[in-house]
Order: structure tokens, then C-alpha cells, then sequence
DNA sequence: GCCGTTTTCGGCCCGACTGTTTTCAGTCG
């Protein structure tokens, strides 16, 4: 049992026991056990089976839930989520993930018609069923039936840091490579492909079939198993394709669809045909190229396609001129720019995150906690914020093999003004401007709002630029080319959030902003040190936006990104 | 349910919006 299990069965727990109404300082326990636990460097089942350790050492962690974690541990569930469960059907934890349905009114829909599936909610809203219990109109059915189908458009799929766990570990268990839309970066993955080859390919079949966290075996030959892995269920492809067509496979599977039939059409045109199998002659069928992607490339007259790039979005006329961008890569990375401490929402302090991000060999961080706006998370209001950079200042005093830039993310508010004053932000080393509420205005005035919010002169980069929340939450409407366009014109950066569930921007609006001449940072919005680790997210989605080290500010040293900030 | 304690009980982030009301419950962040 791994820790993002244990932490998503004691969230659900959570999650039941509000639709059943409990006691809201219990509910919070729960949560802040999962969220710990989430983060949690090592694992929980580890802990539990040393005799010398204490689980309830670890902070948010006490007598009652180190009961659920022993439970948990030994037979996958636990006393009260098998008893919440008997209350309300599982079921209900989907309806709690449609927008503006909460816990009360699914406990309402429960009690009331027995709703159980999303299918008779659909039925009861369009019936105009709700109108009838209070409080409830047609407005609601409607933000339901619209809330349900987003929701099916993100069901099925996994976001990156799920499915980059199951690679890790499969790919280890197994000697597997991964292929599919995970080798592409694609910001959520439908399943999982992976490949082996070599001797033992055949036999890692049959292994990956008997890997403990497989289950519901879907179908088992002599060159693809088929499977759904971890509680989840992520559908996991595994193929085995024998040495001198790895590179083949490899390519062919990675895709995407559009991509590869611009490859078979141009391997035609001359006269070879492309399969998972190899590069060969149409006319006696000699294999001109298999073993490795490089030499298919290469004998199609193309340089070889970083996966991210393989869209036929314009990637192999670049590779037939050789003129491919040099992408960006983690390794170039010199700072992390947005991150969050107990001073708002996060979970360490500044001096652990800077010791983690030190560990990683960044020269640079800027600590960036919340503005007043955002009250839940306690954001700082202007005396804490001039509070702030005067300690950070004493920080940097000393050479602590680290710099800290003293940054804020501060709010947007409604009307593109920014949620502290100017004098304040004037203090700071860095701004990161973000939007947090008011995410529904129209086009035209979030248009304007982003637009004003550029005119503050401490405003440095805007921040997850179009707020969208993967499988969750669609990204807000505007402008965005008039929006990149000015921030290109005032040298404001914008923000490729490496958070998996954001990684906003998306790829097509990081070449759009490209094209208008943006520069961009890539930062994680770790709320955790273990989050900084999130980085790899962030490059992919800009290695599929096509940045090169120089597009990304971050990428510069600590004295060059220093003066390009005070600019 | 956890934490910290002046050690077994009291405190634990809450403000703003929406849609429903006619004073507020529910949701979100």
C-alpha cells in the first residue's frame, strides 16, 4: 500500500463523514492526516512494519488514526470508512466532485430520492426534480447538469504525478520504458504504455500480471498484457517487442495518431513503409532501420523528435530543415520561483524550503506566500509583507549556499488592481500575479483585469495564467492573445505553473505567448518540499510548448535572473 | 481526531459569493 493510497482512503473517509454531517474538527483531522501522509518522504507501511518506529511521531498523526493506518495496512480499509460506506454508497464521493455540489445537498439528494448514480442525478435535474426540496432551483439544476458533464469529459484519466508513480514503479519492477501520451507529456494520461524488450521480455508479461497492485487482468498473450494497476484502476498496456524493433515500438507507440501517419506517408513517398516492427523497402522488404528511434529518424531524412514535440504541429518539417528548437531541460534549471510556507497555506518554513531546494542545487528560490485576499490561507496583508522582506534581507546576509528572493503571490483583484498597495509591493523582490476568485466574470472583464493588473509596476509574472484545475476545473476565458501581447510589450513573464494538477500554461498558449515574444519562468507552487520535486512536470509541459533554456528565465543564474527581475 | 498543555480539555483559518430567500444555507477557495 503506497502513501497516495493510504492518503486518498483517509480524504474519502473524510469526505463521507461530511455528507454524513460529523463534527467538521474530526473531518479536518482526517484531511490533514491524508495531506501529511501525501507528503510524506517515506513510507507509511515501512513505518508501521519497523517495531522500532512510531507513526504517531509524525505531526497530524495520533492514537486514532495510527489505528486506521495499522488497519489500512493489513486488509485495505478501515473501521470507519467501512462503516461510512455502509451509510452512503461510493458513488456519492463521484457526486461530491461536481462543481457546486457539496456534501449537504448530495446528503439531501440521498435522503430524499435516493440518488446514487450520476445518471439519476441527470434524470432528477432535468425533470426538475430538485425544485421541489428547499433551497433548491432551477439555477442549481442547471450548474449540476453542467457540472456533470465536465466531469465525464475528465473521467478515465489520470494526471501526471499518478500515472509518474506507476511508471517509476512498473518501470523498475519490470526494466520497462514508458511510451504512449506519458512519454509525450501529455498533462493527463487515459493509460499507461509501457515496453520491454530482450530476453526476458516475454517472461516480464507474466510477471507484471503477478505484480501485487495489478488486478482485473484484461488480457495476457506473448507480446501485450493488459491490466488495471492501484486502487485507481489505471489501465497499464505492457508489450514486449524484441530487440532489432525496440526503436520501432518505441515510436510507434508513443504516437501521437497524427504524428505517425505523417511519418508512414513520408516513409511511403519514399518508397519504405513504417510499422511497430521497423523502417523497410517496399520492394523486397529489407529492414532499413528498427532497433533504435534514432536511425528511423534519420533514414526518413528527419533529426530525431523529442516525444513532447510529436503533435504534427509542424515538428517534422522543423526536423527535415534541422532546425528543431534546442528544448529546455530539468537540468537547466537554476531557481524555483512560486512557493508557499506556513506563512499562508504551506507546510514548511522558509528556511526548509530553502534547504530542500539548496539539496537540489538551486541556486535561487523565491518564497511566495498568499496576499490578504485569499483569507483562508491566511495571506499576508501589507505590514506582515514589508515584515517579510526585511527578514528574508537578514537572510541573505550570511552566504547560506542559497539565495532567497523575497516574493509574494498576490491576488487580482475583481477590477485588476492588486490586493496590497503599491508601497508594499514596492518592498519585494518578486510579484507573482494571480487570480483566486471571481473566475466566472465575462471574456471582456477578465480581459481588462488581467490587462490592468499589468500596470502595477512591482507585478513581475502572472501566475497559473489561465487557472485551470485538470479534470476539475476549465480554464478562465479571455483575450489571451491581447493579454500575452501586452506582457510581452511591459517584460512581464508568465508563469508555466509545474503543479500537476495546473500545469498552466498549456502547451498551444506557451507557443502562442512564444510567438508574441513572451518570457516565461517554470515554477512548481510547491506547498511542500517534497512538491519542488514537481519541477519535471513543469519542463515537460514547456518542452511541448516548445521552449528552449532561453525562453525561461529561471534558467539564468542567480546574478543575471537578479538584474533581470530589478529591470 | 489532533495538539498542547498552566497535562485529559478546549481550541482548531473564515470571508465572499450565489441562489435561494426575505435572513441565510451551501459552496468555494
Amino acid at each position: 500500500m503506497e502513501n497516495l493510497e493510504i492518503a486518498r482512503m483517509l480524504a474519502e473517509t473524510g469526505d463521507l463523514m461530511e455528507i454524513g454531517g460529523e463534527d467538521g474538527f474530526r473531518i479536518r483531522s482526517y484531511r490533514n492526516a491524508a495531506s501529511v501522509i501525501e507528503g510524506y518522504p517515506e513510507r507509511i507501511a515501512d513505518i508501521l512494519n519497523d517495531p522500532a518506529r512510531k507513526v504517531t511521531d509524525i505531526q497530524g498523526i495520533g492514537k486514532g488514526i495510527a489505528e486506521a493506518l495499522k488497519e489500512i495496512v493489513t486488509r485495505g480499509s478501515f473501521a470507519r470508512r467501512d462503516e461510512m460506506l455502509e451509510k452512503y454508497p461510493p458513488t456519492a464521493l463521484e457526486m461530491l466532485r461536481i462543481q457546486g455540489l457539496g456534501p449537504k445537498t448530495v446528503r439531501t439528494l440521498w435522503e430524499h430520492f435516493r440518488v446514487s448514480t450520476l445518471e439519476d442525478l441527470e434524470r432528477l435535474c432535468r425533470e426538475h426534480k430538485l425544485q421541489d426540496l428547499p433551497r433548491m432551483g432551477a439555477k442549481l439544476e442547471d450548474k449540476i447538469l453542467k457540472g456533470i458533464s465536465q466531469y465525464r469529459q475528465s473521467a478515465g484519466r489520470f494526471l501526471l504525478n499518478y500515472a509518474s508513480a506507476a511508471a517509476e514503479e512498473l518501470g523498475e519492477y519490470l526494466g520497462a520504458t514508458p511510451a504512449g501520451s506519458f512519454r509525450r507529456g501529455r498533462e493527463t494520461v487515459g493509460d499507461l504504455d509501457l515496453l520491454v524488450t530482450g530476453e526476458n521480455a516475454e517472461a516480464a508479461l507474466a510477471k507484471f500480471v503477478q505484480h501485487p497492485r495489478v488486478h482485473d487482468v484484461l488480457g495476457q498473450g506473448t507480446t501485450k498484457a493488459s491490466a488495471l494497476f492501484g486502487l485507481e484502476g489505471l489501465q497499464v498496456d505492457v508489450r514486449a517487442v524484441p530487440a532489432e524493433s525496440y526503436g520501432a515500438a518505441l515510436q510507434y507507440f508513443t504516437g501521437n495518431k497524427e504524428h505517425n501517419v505523417a511519418l508512414r506517408q513520408r516513409a511511403q513517398k519514399m518508397g519504405l513503409t513504417l510499422n511497430e516492427y521497423g523502417l523497410f523497402k517496399v520492394s523486397d522488404e529489407t529492414r532499413v532501420a528498427g532497433a533504435t528511434e534514432e536511425e528511423i529518424y534519420e533514414a526518413l531524412g528527419l533529426a530525431w523528435i523529442p516525444p513532447e514535440m510529436r503533435e504534427n504541429q509542424g515538428e517534422i518539417e522543423a526536423a527535415e530543415k534541422r532546425q528543431l528548437p534546442e528544448l529546455i531541460e530539468l537540468e537547466d534549471l537554476r531557481g524555483d520561483l512560486h512557493m508557499h510556507t506556513r506563512e499562508s497555506d504551506g507546510r514548511a518554513t522558509m528556511e526548509e524550503m530553502a534547504e530542500a531546494a539548496k539539496a537540489m542545487g538551486y541556486e535561487y528560490i523565491a518564497i511566495t506566500d498568499h496576499s490578504k485576499a485569499l483569507a483562508m490561507a491566511n495571506g499576508l496583508d501589507e505590514a506582515r509583507a514589508v515584515q517579510f522582506a526585511a527578514q528574508v534581507r537578514e537572510f541573505n546576509k550570511e552566504d547560506r549556499g542559497i539565495r532567497i528572493f523575497s516574493g509574494l503571490e498576490c491576488d487580482i483583484l475583481r477590477d485588476g488592481r492588486m490586493d496590497l498597495s503599491e508601497d508594499a509591493l514596492a518592498e519585494l523582490d518578486w510579484v507573482v500575479a494571480s487570480v483566486h476568485g471571481y473566475m466566472n466574470i465575462e471574456t471582456p472583464e477578465m480581459t481588462d483585469r488581467l490587462l490592468r493588473c499589468m500596470e502595477s509596476p512591482s507585478v513581475k509574472v502572472l501566475g497559473h495564467p489561465t487557472g485551470r484545475v485538470l479534470l476539475h476545473r476549465e480554464a478562465y476565458t479571455y483575450d489571451f492573445d491581447r493579454v500575452a501581447g501586452e506582457a510581452a510589450k511591459r517584460g512581464v513573464w508568465m508563469e508555466v505553473n509545474a503543479s500537476p494538477e495546473r500545469l498552466d500554461l498549456s502547451a498551444n498558449l506557451l507557443r502562442r505567448a512564444k510567438a508574441l515574444g513572451v518570457k516565461f519562468t517554470i515554477s512548481t507552487d510547491a506547498h511542500h518540499p517534497k512538491h519542488l520535486a514537481n519541477m519535471k512536470y513543469g519542463v515537460k509541459m514547456a518542452r511541448r510548448g516548445w521552449l528552449t533554456k532561453d525562453d525561461v528565465m529561471n534558467t539564468r543564474g542567480v546574478a543575471k535572473f537578479a538584474a533581470a527581475v530589478r529591470k
